[in-house]
DNA sequence: TTGACACATTCGTAATTACTTATATAATTG
DNA sequence: CAATTATATAAGTAATTACGAATGTGTCAA
């Protein structure tokens, strides 16, 4: 039985910096592969490898401009991450939510 | 040049679907080792493995109970990541917040 | 105390990942 | 058209990961 499915998951593909990195720099606005591999130390096979990963997970579409590839956020994929995240707010917002209730109570009095 | 810092991130260990289930079953409540494992078709040490990430990540901490571990949630460092998460709902949100101003706009008229 | 239980840890292995070097492709410029 | 630029893909490698088998450790029960 193979272990998992071989292809990248959103939850992988925004495990690695360098692929979180990019994404946060394409929230600013569309850029070529060379714009997104610039701020990294990496060889260009690397930085186009890690924006294949992000094609395969869709948070990236490409378009081809002369001779440049102009990436482009897509974000919705990490919509369901951020549902998920957000179901555990209550445990870390509890501390604070019993705070405000236990002012809400005070205030009452 | 080491690749990167050898320990859990909360990124990676939320990438493996596993933790992930196993996070979710303690959004329920607080759980004992085995009762995490039961759900999966893994092996007792690979379950431990698992927990053991969930810990290095800060996601669980444990209770020894007479021969038990029990597991809690440690929600917190999940903040950062809706944090980040959070930052995208601009972009997947954009279609939806014009559609709302159009609607007002229409409304208005 | 002896055995069974509930776990963790160690070790070996196969799969996957992140990278580099080398090479291919397509568009642009001289 | 030849050289250059921007990028992708392929191939090889080292590190890391996910797992199972074997083993260790503390706790409970008879």
């Amino acid at each position: 039985m193979p272990r998992r499915p071989a292809h990248a998951t959103v939850y992988q593909a925004i495990a690695d910096p360098t692929r979180r990195a990019m994404l946060e720099l394409l929230g600013t606005g569309e850029r070529s592969a060379g714009e997104l591999g610039a701020p990294t130390r990496l060889t260009q096979p690397a930085v186009s490898q890690h924006l294949r990963v992000l094609r395969e997970a869709g948070l990236v579409t490409q378009r081809k401009v002369g001779r440049h590839r102009i990436y482009a956020l897509q974000a919705a994929p990490l919509a369901g991450v951020a549902d998920w995240v957000r179901y555990f707010e209550q445990f870390w917002d509890r501390r604070l939510t019993r705070l405000g209730s236990f002012l809400d109570r005070s205030t009452r009095q």
